[in-house]
DNA sequence: CGCGCGATTGAGTAATTTCAAATCTAGTGG
DNA sequence: CCACTAGATTTGAAATTACTCAATCGCGCG
């Protein structure tokens, strides 16, 4: 099998066979059905999450009740509540599989660890969120400068995949605009 | 005097006093004058900036015309135009200085060097991206989430020098809304 | 004193939201 | 194969919100 977890990491470092042994050994494989919940808002975070197969929403539910998504993951993408794991506070965010997912889970621990044994991981970390923080950088500038439209062609161009596995109204609290104006952006 | 460079980085690793020779090395102090342009957007970027003195914006023109604020930097804050560093493609922002600063410039390759040659340095960075990664986060969610009320309030509690040193028409393209809108807001 | 910049206010306009209803679609069981 | 249902999407109309543009205010500085 294509070990789309090996080739994630050797996009950004090459790594000896046995250090990859390393590297996986402090991976634990989880699976999660669609619907069902891996981080509640409250709950205290001690992992985060690799996407080998499946799509799940991180979102937080306003006073009104009113849900906003601040990711998706997909395949190959990473997912948690980073601020609370980092902090170790309660998390603000829920995180939910949309479809039955699998997952590999790093708990924190593991990461810190990895990233002292094996300088190598510590700057495919760097880099991993450095890569991240461009990304966010990017989205606050098209939530303060661009059109919903123009997000809307934006996230379709960048990530095609997404507009076939999951509902338009998720799309629409990703883009911040309620579904019934992303429904009329497609006509005009 | 007291550095605050070295407390700065010593709030996350421990240095000896060769090891912060080794890294106060590669930074270098430059000046710029109130209102002169750091990086101007299509300029290739090599370098990226941590402050010392002084205050400036990161912003983006759109095709209106209109400024929006990626962000601010203060003392103790880094800026650059990160993108355009990491990818080696031209700025699609300018950074422009508010006050007359005084700032460290790191290099890329000196950044790189550091990382390579101190694991200490490495780890360091690792954990500034991932800071500046979860404050990202943050915002995004409040540009989904909060009114523009609640945004101002939450700015002014976490930033309150800010509103002393920058005038509210920038506070208002940071925000997401007119200057108009900001200024009806203080008096509801 | 008067100039200029930033902040505020008012009025009209444009865009988005809300709420309700209608339509479409995929999956289920007869 | 078809009818039925639940969920998702679309459409319409009214209400709300934010925007634009223009005019005014307030303050610091020469």
């Amino acid at each position: 099998m294509t070990d789309i977890f090996r080739q994630h990491i050797e996009q950004i470092v090459t790594l000896t066979d046995s250090e990859y042994e390393q590297v996986r050994s402090h991976f634990i494989p989880k699976k999660i059905r669609k619907f069902h919940t891996l981080i509640r808002e409250g709950d205290l975070v001690f992992d985060e999450y690799f996407v080998m197969k499946g799509c799940l929403k991180a979102y937080k539910t306003d006073e009104e009740g009113k849900d906003h998504i601040l990711q998706f993951a997909l395949e190959e993408w990473w997912i948690s509540d980073f601020k609370a794991l980092a902090m170790q506070t309660p998390a603000t965010i829920n995180v939910v599989a949309l479809e039955n997912c699998e997952m590999l889970c790093l708990a924190m621990e593991s990461r810190e660890r990895l990233c002292r044994d094996l300088h190598k991981m510590e700057y495919f970390f760097r880099k991993k969120t450095l890569f991240g923080y461009i990304a966010l950088q990017q989205r606050v500038l098209s939530l303060l400068s661009s059109t919903a439209k123009e997000r809307y062609e934006l996230l379709l161009q960048q990530y095609p995949q997404l507009f076939q596995r999951v509902p338009k109204t998720l799309i629409a609290s990703y883009l911040g605009v309620s579904r019934e104006t992303l429904s009329r952006l497609n006509k005009s």
